[in-house]
DNA sequence: TATGAATGAGCGTTCATTCAT
DNA sequence: TATGAATGAACGCTCATTCAT
């Protein structure tokens, strides 16, 4: 089979990976992952030279579809509060309906495993928020807070919403819908 | 809990717990505690009488801590906010002065490890903060969300509040005033 | 048996890795030695926290067998011939009636797996025959040749009898003395 | 050997299997031997059916290297003395100057994977010196030794020779001297 | 109760070898 | 013939747990 290595065979091992990470954490064993992924023990190490490697490959690609689903189809000339709106949307959807995704990111950014490029490469595709706060921050439409700490509220907001639409799921719209209005309050100047 | 002979060994059991896994993960060996307790390996499952059944011990402790660090000397007569401010200040603080703790505390709950009995009884002793939020909910001083929102929301923001204020200490205070703020505005009836 | 590590479990780790490295290599498992000395394959990792800890404390072992048998009753107030027939006496018949623990001496000297902590203390019981040849040199009884070299050379023919007599046990004695001859004829002044 | 398609080839892979096997041993993998090789993993494998195969290969291929060094422009028709002193220096020499091949060959002899065809086509070459040997015994020149023990004092100190010009390059003639005239004073007769 | 030596299942990783291309 | 991805047995080592003392 001396024909490069196989994309379908690399995509399995991190489909593989993030089941058996969700369901039983980071220390599963690569052997439960290989064998979900239908290839013997030996090929994940072909494709991942440690299982560290595999944790943060796995970790930027999740960052990578995440992206893709909060950045596909941004409306870039509309206000603040609609761009917001797109991506926390977008976000709390994601999150909702990729359970095992959302929880394998949240696992691996509490590891210690992740190396600094990784980091760095999952939060790149992320820019644009920062500068559309940034923006925010600068037409006076949000209150006189510390930029990184609005975005670290949306982000903790989401991920309740998240946490409330994953349990009771016929209510995921309204919770995605309150907590957007719990953030917007939170951080916008009054009246 | 007058379950072994002394007292004092399995508090010392249950610090070095602390330390131990702060620092290096759940996945820490049990060794590792035992050394830093000061006692045998064999004695820690002595005193608990699996590693499961220690961390789930573990967790109550700090959740008794962390209740006994909010609740006391509650301010039963005052206003909802200062009472909200009350528990709010105590528990970014403690989160702060507490860092192990904390992380601890995070990383159980991540963990798929606890029972459910560990998790009702580390609810248990912040059923007041639950009674304030319905009282403040049935003076309409808080826009009509659903209230297990509100209480996560209090929640995630304190814990932003203390990740920030771990971060960058000489702005503590900082944080935890515009972290609290932002809860307050989000939740609170506008005007 | 919180009563100190075995001494004879020990031993019997010690003498197991012997027979096993002299029949299959210093590749051997760890797992054949374990078996080879009744224990579980944990317990060799509770004596010698590594593999090569374990190689080291063989080499250390084995010279220290060797100084043994080559120096106890070392003759000290006759001629050097006689002091150095004892030694190489002795010598030979160690290594050809322990043809495991001289073999795995080699083995391992070959290995590159020695500290240089473990060289040193299994030189050390040999300083005696080194003080022997220089006093040997300063009586102008040998040849004016680099010390280390008639050293090597005693060692080189040593082994090389040893070989002769592990090959045919009935001539032991015949070659023991022969290859002595060699040695002495070779390293001592003519006449 | 026209086994394969490419001498060329062939030759690459026992070249880079002598450099691997010097610095890392004959434990080291066979990938490394093809990377330093310039050839596919696979490809060794049609060239050596088996890694055992190839380290017999290399050994019967160094041996003859060694006979080519030590056997050429010997001069039949000169004293005993001179023809063996001729081979003595053509060894030392070559096991000095090619300190991986000589490393490698002590270490296949010692590792127990040697055929034993192997082992009788690598002596073949050397038969010339075991006659010259005879007729030195037949001209009462040597001392009356086995012929075996005088042929084995020879390797031995040769090699002992060896290992002194390697470590100290500087003096390396002087010793393959010194050793030589240990090695002849050992075995001829007195006076 | 307290100890820590003993255990053995289980882990991440390596590597000689195979085989589809 | 040459390739290198794929394989899975085997390895060294760890660690939660047991148990004789």
């Amino acid at each position: 089979m001396a024909r490069g290595k196989s994309e379908d065979k690399r995509n399995a091992i991190l489909a593989a990976a993030t089941g058996v990470f969700a369901e039983r954490g980071l220390a599963a064993p690569t052997a439960a992952i290989s064998r979900a992924a239908g290839v013997a023990e030996g090929t994940l190490f072909v494709y991942f030279k440690t299982k560290d490697e595999l944790v943060n490959a796995l970790y930027r690609e999740l960052k990578l579809e995440l992206a893709d689903a909060m950045m596909s189809s941004f409306p870039r000339r509309t206000s603040v509060r609609n761009r917001l709106r797109h991506v926390w949307d977008r976000y709390v959807i994601w999150g909702t309906e990729n359970p095992m995704q959302q929880r394998v990111l949240k696992q691996v950014e509490a590891s210690g495993l992740l190396t600094e490029d990784s980091k760095c490469t999952g939060l790149a595709p992320f820019a644009e928020i920062q500068t559309m706060v940034e923006d925010a921050l600068e037409q006076k439409l949000l209150r006189d807070l510390p930029e990184p700490l609005i975005q670290q509220t949306l982000v903790a907001m989401a991920e309740t919403a998240m946490g409330f639409a994953r349990n009771t799921p016929d209510e995921a719209e309204a919770y995605r819908e309150a907590a957007f209005e719990i953030f917007w309050a939170g951080v916008t100047r009054a009246g």
